[in-house]
RNA sequence: GCCUUGGUGGCGGAACUGGUAGACGCGCUGGAUUCAAAAUCCAGUGUCUUCGGACGUGUGGGUUCGAUUCCCACCCAAGGUACCA
């Protein structure tokens, strides 16, 4: 027999999978379904490192697990192929980002080939297709002709609640809406203008445009994330950078917050990530409650009216007695109106303070108390006593109402801000000492100076004082979200253009038959000058509503541009005068349009929006006429086992749940979950190498010699050492010519590097690219190696000296496999077989692929052991192999005379009677410690083992002539002598 | 701070519902084969030891005949999250 050439091995299996399209799944058969899902790429220029196929490794050998137990696998792949580092590769070079992605695909899919995936390639999606982002537009139209109806509990569509408003206005209407939404009666509604009722239902749409607050950096004409802002300055160029208003695209995901949280209960989920959903949408259950302004005396500017309240909603309204003042978020509304003339300068300088610093900024600082009181006092709903009203950044204006009403004595910030304001603390907890700081803990409190509450615990106290409140009309029972709408604009090129145009400032939707609506091409790729999107650079980019397409900006009427005679200033300068432009993404000219040509939208959706259903698209992916087919959809149903990263926990796992649930509603799809069972596989760390460079001279010191030294470490590439850590110094200093003269300090002759665990990063050089293993071991090698690394879903190291074990176990196999005889297998072999299919379909089942690994190498050892040669039990082992090794598998596979794949080949049936034992070899421990073993038949009963270890030599040995307590016997398992 | 997960040899990691701690592999040591190397094979490898044994799963307690496993308190690490009212 040759020597093991997983070269060729490999190559061959390859090229025969695909010609004969072994793993295409078909949308109909008699089989059970069985659907695995890995979480598709991004496909990033650095290609694939070690790390990133560990969890398609998992989905692989389970899907191919599957076909073996007789499923109807769909293992499908893709590319989330829309997405930021394309874009800013085009703005440096100019390079399409069509172009960028496009190459890189071309690398990913040759290194996916190369690993021997089963994919069936032939329902690839790519989510910057045209023809795939048809349906996220198509999506996106759905969700804006839907409403959300609290009555039903769901998504219904738009069409319905018109028809209410037109019978009895909105009085009756139970829906999840802005705010700001007013309330009108059946003729009022049907008095309003077209312009008027689209505003209307706007406000009731699940997508819907709205007034956002942003981060917005003029100097950079862009709105900046978060993480983009450093000490109130943008971290591109240092500009300043404030909080403002754009109107943007929103998903009103709050509207599922509930069924979000309670989905959790029924799907398999990894605890950490349900806790961080759960977190994520935060709710949190209490009270509203209104509290009236008292107007200001002999207050000239700032006159408050009657009517003005303020609304807080709070955890603790049993704590209502012990409130000592209220603080309002900087940019509450009511805060310029309050505010008393005394107070006004201060108060001023403070919000506009504030407005400098980013809401991260704020939140990070905990440490630093500031607040500035307003002049202005508030009623207590019971005592009617004034309340002092201050302003202070601990409040933040996007959770709950904007407001708080501060109970000094039961929350330490509120404990903090009156200690260090000199703000009154009252006690209203029973036996409670409050001098050092406040009291929360609310199982053992008892309610004391507060009225009708008293001694009432935190659960009696909250239920009266909410039907109080009720009762007086000041408040109601209520639970909060942390959970916001989702900002569903971004402003950039590379991604799904909005399939929506603007009729008079009202949004308009393209017809499904139109889509999809095509990127436009633009010459630039950053904003434009006026700090619109980019698709404000592209001169093609106007919906002619008439015939339907696309046409030139110049075609859109004009008269809403005074003086404005060039139609490529459309887009541009909507002002004359100098003031700032209002960047909403789109374009305000349209106000009267007349001859049928609108503009475009310029923003596109962001990120998750192809992610958020590309699974069931999977399903049915070139189907041109339906998002899938109604057959396909009741066929696979949901994802069964769906595995990847852990950071996509409240991104895309969150939004794509949305979406489902959503799909549900309007009866597209018959699960509200689309995935039963999901596995965060682990991240596969680098193990840097460092040189230590000595800071005072040319010398570089071995790992042993550097203590004492002034060094600092340099990272070296790891694939210039070896498995024992030492370093090959030449090979060093042609990669870091600077280290050409360097005088290397060996110790025993060798330069051993120091060694350090962290994140695969090109900058760290600990990247281990997949394909030079495949090259040197094969993929069979790297499969099970990364298999045999550890648990799935734990993180862990990567050191390649460990690949050759698993190699070696290979060449094993691939020996034992050597002499092929039809004859019968021994007993032993038998047992061997049947323990291995035993642990290996348990491994499986559980995920535990490491151990599945081991028992492999012990089974081939035992048989190799057992010179055994039987074409029976060969047979099943390539079976048991094949998910894991799959081109060494169907190798051995026609060796043993099969024409056609192992890939269906019935996975082998585990049999109980070729492991039953008649004997055991008991522990024999002295209390709780094993000493030695004896064999005893199985069928020996308790009191006959007891009698014989007494007797035995050793044990009398062990005891020096005491008398045993206790002896405990349990057979089967082992013996226990006390005393 | 809070939530979650984890802590076992030189390293990655095994150990089912409490029942022989360290499977399997790497590394290391010695040996065989070889002119030599690679490859391969064999033996050993938790610590200490007076060679009888003793001690050992982050620390300290507890439950139990028996604890890596269950309970309590604490320490450390990783991930998530945060003036959330």
């Amino acid at each position: 027999m040759m020597n093991y050439d997983f070269r060729d091995i490999e190559a061959k299996w390859q090229k025969y999978w695909a010609e004969n399209e072994t793993f295409k799944a078909i949308n109909d058969s008699d089989k059970p379904k069985f659907y695995a899902l890995s979480m598709f790429p991004y496909p990033s220029g650095a290609g694939l490192h070690v790390g990133h196929p560990l969890g398609y490794i998992a989905t692989d050998i389970y899907s191919r697990y599957k076909r073996h137990k007789g499923f109807n696998v769909l293992h499908p792949m893709g590319y989330d192929s829309f997405g930021l580092p394309a874009e800013q590769y085009a703005i440096q070079t100019g390079q399409h980002p069509a172009i960028t992605t496009e190459n890189n695909i071309k690398r990913y899919r040759e290194q996916l080939d190369r690993l021997g995936f089963s994919f069936d390639w032939s329902r690839e999606v790519r989510t910057s297709n045209p023809g795939y982002y048809k349906w996220t537009q198509w999506i996106f139209i759905q969700l804006f002709n839907s409403w959300y109806n609290k009555s039903s509990d769901k998504a219904e569509a738009i069409e319905g609640l018109v028809s209410i408003f037109e019978k009895e206005g909105n009085a009756t209407v139970e829906a999840v809406c802005d705010e700001d939404t007013p309330n009108f009666g059946a003729a009022e509604w049907n008095a309003f203008s077209e312009k008027e009722k689209q505003a209307i239902l706007l406000k009731y749409r699940l997508t819907y445009l709205a007034d956002t607050e942003v981060n917005w950096c003029p100097a950079l004409g862009t709105v900046l994330a978060n993480d983009e802002i450093v000490n109130g300055v943008s971290e591109r160029g240092g500009h300043p950078v404030i909080r403002k208003k754009m109107t943007q695209w929103s998903m009103r995901i709050t509207a599922y917050a509930q069924r979000l949280l309670d989905g959790l209960n029924k799907i398999d989920w990894p605890q950490p990530l349900k806790d961080s959903q759960t977190n994520w949408i935060g709710r949190s259950e209490g009270a509203s409650v209104t509290f009236n302004v008292i107007p200001n005396e002999g207050v000239t500017l700032s006159a408050v009216e009657k009517s003005d309240t303020i609304e807080v909603f709070t955890t603790r309204p049993d704590t209502i007695f012990g409130v000592s003042f209220m603080t309002l978020a900087p940019e509450h509304d009511l805060v310029a109106k309050i505010t008393t003339p005394e107070q006004k300068a201060e108060v001023e300088a403070y919000v506009e303070a504030t407005a400098k610093r980013s809401e991260r900024d704020r939140m990070a600082d905990v440490k630093t108390i500031s607040g500035v009181f307003t002049g202005a006092y508030a009623e207590h709903p019971f005592t009617k006593e004034p309340v002092p009203i201050w302003i202070g950044d601990y409040v933040l204006a996007s959770y709950g109402t904007g407001a708080v009403m501060a109970v000094p004595c039961g929350d330490q910030r509120d404990y903090d801000f009156a200690k260090h304001y000199n703000i009154p603390i009252p006690n209203i907890f029973e036996g409670v000492d409050i001098s050092e700081e406040a009291f929360a803990d609310k199982e053992t409190t008892i309610i004391a100076n507060s009225d009708f509450l008293n001694g009432l615990s935190y659960k009696e106290a909250t239920k009266k004082v909410i039907a109080e409140l009720e009762k007086i009309g000041h408040g109601v029972g209520k639970v909060n979200y942390r959970l916001r709408d989702a900002v569903f604009s971004r402003q950039r090129y590379w991604g799904e253009p909005f399939p929506v145009y603007y009729v008079d400032g009202m949004p308009q939707m393209i017809d499904l038959e139109h889509l999809p609506l095509e990127l436009p091409e633009v010459e630039k790729y950053l904003p434009t000058e006026t700090g619109e999107p980019p698709l404000g650079n592209a001169t093609t980019w106007a919906w002619d509503a008439k015939n339907n397409k696309v046409v030139s900006n110049d075609l859109v009427t004009l008269s809403a541009v005074e003086g404005s005679d060039k139609g490529d200033e459309m887009l541009k300068p909507r002002l004359t005068d100098g003031q700032e432009v209002q960047h909403d993404g789109h374009s305000e000219l349209d106000s009267e349009s007349h001859e049928g040509v609108y503009p475009l939208e310029l923003n596109t959706m962001p990120g998750w929006a192809g992610s958020s259903q590309y699974f069931n698209r999977y399903m049915d992916p070139r189907n041109d006429e339906a998002i899938f087919s109604k057959e396909a959809i009741d066929y696979w149903q949901d994802v069964d086992l769906y595995i990847g990263g852990s950071e996509h926990a409240t991104g895309h796992l969150l939004y794509s749940r949305f979406w489902q649930k959503f799909m549900f509603d309007r009866g597209y799809v018959s699960k509200d979950e689309y995935a039963q069972k999901l596995i965060n596989q682990g991240m596969i760390t680098g193990t840097s190498a460092f040189i230590y460079k000595d800071l005072d001279s040319n010398k570089v010191y071995s790992k042993g010699l550097k203590e004492g030294k002034n060094v600092i470490p340099i990272h070296a590439d790891v694939s210039l050492v070896n498995a024992s850590d030492e370093l090959d110094v030449e090979a060093f200093k042609k990669w870091l010519p600077e280290y050409k003269d360097a005088e290397f300090i060996l110790e025993d002759g060798k330069y051993i590097v120091g060694r350090e665990v962290e994140k695969m990063s090109k900058s760290k050089y600990n990247v281990v690219n997949p394909d030079a293993i495949c090259e040197e071991y094969g993929a069979d090698s790297l499969r099970l190696y990364e298999m045999f690394l550890g648990p799935l879903e734990q993180s862990k190291p990567w050191n390649t000296a460990g690949i050759t074990g698993v190699h070696s176990f290979l060449k094993k196999l691939w020996r034992l496999f050597e002499v092929i005889e039809d004859k019968e297998p021994t007993s032993d072999n038998l047992k061997t077989l049947h323990k291995t299919i035993k642990k290996v379909e348990e491994d499986i089942e559980n995920f535990s692929f490491n151990t599945s690994v081991s028992t492999f190498m012990i089974c081939v050892n035992e048989l190799t052991a057992q010179k055994c040669t039987s074409k029976a039990i060969f047979e099943q082992l390539a079976i048991l192999v094949s998910p894991y090794a799959p081109h060494i598998a169907e190798e051995l596979w026609e060796r043993l005379g099969h024409s056609e794949s192992i890939a269906e080949a019935p996975f082998p049936k585990f049999e109980e009677k070729y492991l039953v034992e008649s004997s055991k070899e008991y522990p024999i421990s002295f209390n709780g410690k094993m000493r030695f073993k004896l064999e005893f038949p199985l069928d020996m009963g308790k009191d006959a083992i007891e009698e014989a270890v007494l007797a035995h030599e050793k044990t009398q040995e062990q005891l020096q002539g005491r008398t045993p307590k206790k002896v405990i016997v349990v057979p089967g398992k082992i013996v226990n002598i006390v005393g």
